[in-house]
RNA sequence: GCGCCCGUAGCUCAGUGGACAGAGCGGCGGACUUCUAAUCCGCGGGUCGCAGGUUCGAAUCCUGCCGGGCGCACCA
């Protein structure tokens, strides 16, 4: 049976209806509390008109208890308006849940590797990877709810040129002297070099600190040199040729515009690529998935990626490459570029300590991956109206007012009366986390779950200003409600990192 | 030149075939003796980049074009 309220009515209707459907929520209140164009869409197939099909189910699902009317409109909609019994069945399902509502909704659960970040320790975190951070984190985070076994990963290099190149520059301060060309500066550089002992280790510990205040935190840090004995033996399982003096990965042959070279004709040693495919023999040996989380600069990899894991003979589809676009910060218009070589950077510490963690985390969240962030340092940094994040925070904090004010008083899903068009929105509402969340992962898109927060806080505020919830007829069942509304505001706030306070 | 992403309201963005295309911000006007007014209510604003095509139906799928971003290393 279906945990939710929407989907086990879905498949009752289906069942009465004798076909397959789904439910939505239509925007206009005149047509139902849910909708289906079940109908429509079975009219071709059945080669008959889609409105007497709709006409057929409107009939057949007026005969269960949950549906109060039901009726064929348009094209071939059918509107379902609910009964009250329905409202009260949901809500008593979402207490039962608690801050779990909505959780395992994972079909099949896998063990999952979600490597993010992974920046070079050569100098702090930027807002670049903070987008990593915040997109991969928020994936994360979904997999877990929904059952699966998740590890976050970080692989960072301790060697190859950048990092010579960032030791160099440390050194050259030490001794007084100017860094070399195309060499690392800054405060950081500085404060690394009065330091003793290889700054490479003391700068990925002050990112792992970065990121532990972003509230992301790894599971597993992997170098490059850890895979150092497995690197010759992945050779030896993928299709390579000799040419110009040098070993190459067929890469083409799996759908990649050009070979890849494995190994410098200069020195013999292993280029990059050939750790990568020892590094994905790793992944997919331990885990039934490896999601790699790549800025869009990145974008080159997906093909090289899914023709070596073809090559060593594992699905493809167990690699995952998700990529996000750039972010773009702007002050009153003016753009703000990023570069950790030169002295003008934005550094995420700096971006926290300007708009906070909560702040941070929703606007690196909110959009759309594909989507270009621009994010307005000066608006996100106004605790005001203005901003979302506060919104939905403050609808969590004015719930937890009532609940403290309520004390232990008794909470119930089932009303005495009849509902109030505020409290039949906000229950459909909250009944569409499960569904939501569970999208929201599938697609890989956690912009879904802030966007819906702001619905369900919209829902919750409009119903605060229009019902008393302490000392009212109806106190049990609207308690009952504000705590179901918390709970799923807690989550969804969860799901990206930003914290429920209990007060504002 | 080739590949990936984007182009929707003044601005920032939702919307992976269905009912008149939505939200936030900005603008204007209202609402506190109440469990938090960081709230609520009302009013505006659109050739969904352009042109074809598929479909009963397209912002959504296909093709071409125009704009913008990012890639195309024996760097990572």
């Amino acid at each position: 049976m279906p945990a939710n309220a929407v989907d086990r009515l879905a498949e009752e209707l289906g069942a009465v209806a004798g076909m397959k459907l789904e439910l939505e929520r239509p925007s206009d209140p005149a047509h139902g509390d849910f909708a289906t164009n079940a109908a429509l869409r079975a009219a071709a197939s059945q080669r008959r008109p889609p409105r007497e099909l709709a006409e057929e189910l409107a009939a057949h699902a007026r005969s269960l208890g949950a549906v109060e009317r039901a009726e064929a409109a348009g094209p071939g909609f059918v509107n379902f308006f609910l009964a009250d019994a329905w409202f009260a069945d949901a809500l008593a399902e979402m207490l039962a849940a608690g801050r779990d509502y909505g959780a395992g909704f994972a079909v099949r659960p896998e063990k999952v590797q979600v490597e993010m970040v992974s920046a070079n320790p050569t100098g702090p975190l930027t807002v670049a990877s903070a987008r990593n951070a915040a997109y991969g984190d928020a994936v994360a985070r979904l997999l877990e709810f929904g059952g699966h076994d998740v590890e976050r990963e970080y692989y960072w290099n301790d060697a190859g040129r950048q990092m010579d190149l960032f030791r160099a520059s440390v050194d050259a301060v030490r001794r007084g002297e100017p860094p070399p060309a195309d060499g690392y500066q800054g405060d950081y550089v500085a404060l690394l070099a009065a330091q003793a002992g290889d700054p490479v280790p003391a700068m990925l510990e002050q990112i792992r600190k970065t990121l532990h205040r972003f509230r992301v935190d790894f599971d597993s840090y992997t170098r490059e040199a850890d895979l150092a004995d497995e690197v010759a033996p992945a050779m030896a399982r993928i299709d390579t040729y000799e040419s110009e003096g040098t070993l190459w990965a067929r890469t083409t042959a799996q759908g990649d515009d050009k070979d890849r070279p494995l190994l410098r004709s200069s020195d013999g040693s292993f280029l990059y690529f050939a750790s990568d495919v020892a590094y994905l023999a790793r992944k997919l040996e331990r885990h039934d998935r490896a999601i790699y989380v790549l800025g869009a600069d990145h974008h080159g990899y997906v093909a090289r990626l899914k023709a070596a894991a073809q090559m060593l003979g594992y699905d493809p589809q167990r690699v995952e490459v998700l990529i996000y676009q750039l972010v773009h910060l702007t002050r009153g218009g003016a753009q703000t570029k990023m570069s950790k070589r030169r002295g003008d950077v934005v550094f995420l510490d700096e971006f926290i300590d300007e708009i906070g963690v909560d702040a941070a985390r929703w606007f690196l969240s909110d959009r759309s991956p594909e989507q270009t962030i621009e994010i307005d340092v000066d608006l996100a940094a106004e605790k005001s109206q203005k901003n979302p994040v506060y919104y939905v925070q403050y609808a969590h904090a004015r719930i937890a007012g009532i609940l403290r004010n309520a004390r232990d008083a008794e909470m119930s899903a089932e009303p005495r009366g009849s509902l109030a068009p505020e409290e039949r929105e906000l229950v459909k509402r909250l009944a569409e986390f499960p569904a939501l969340v569970a999208e929201a992962a599938d697609r890989r898109g956690p912009h879904a779950v802030p966007l819906y927060a702001i619905r369900v806080a919209d829902d919750f505020h409009r119903f605060y200003h229009d019902h008393r919830v302490l000392e009212s007829d109806e106190q049990a069942f609207r308690l009952g409600l504000v705590k179901a509304t918390q709970n799923v505001i807690w989550r969804a706030l969860d799901l990206i990192g930003v914290e429920a306070p209990e007060s504002m």
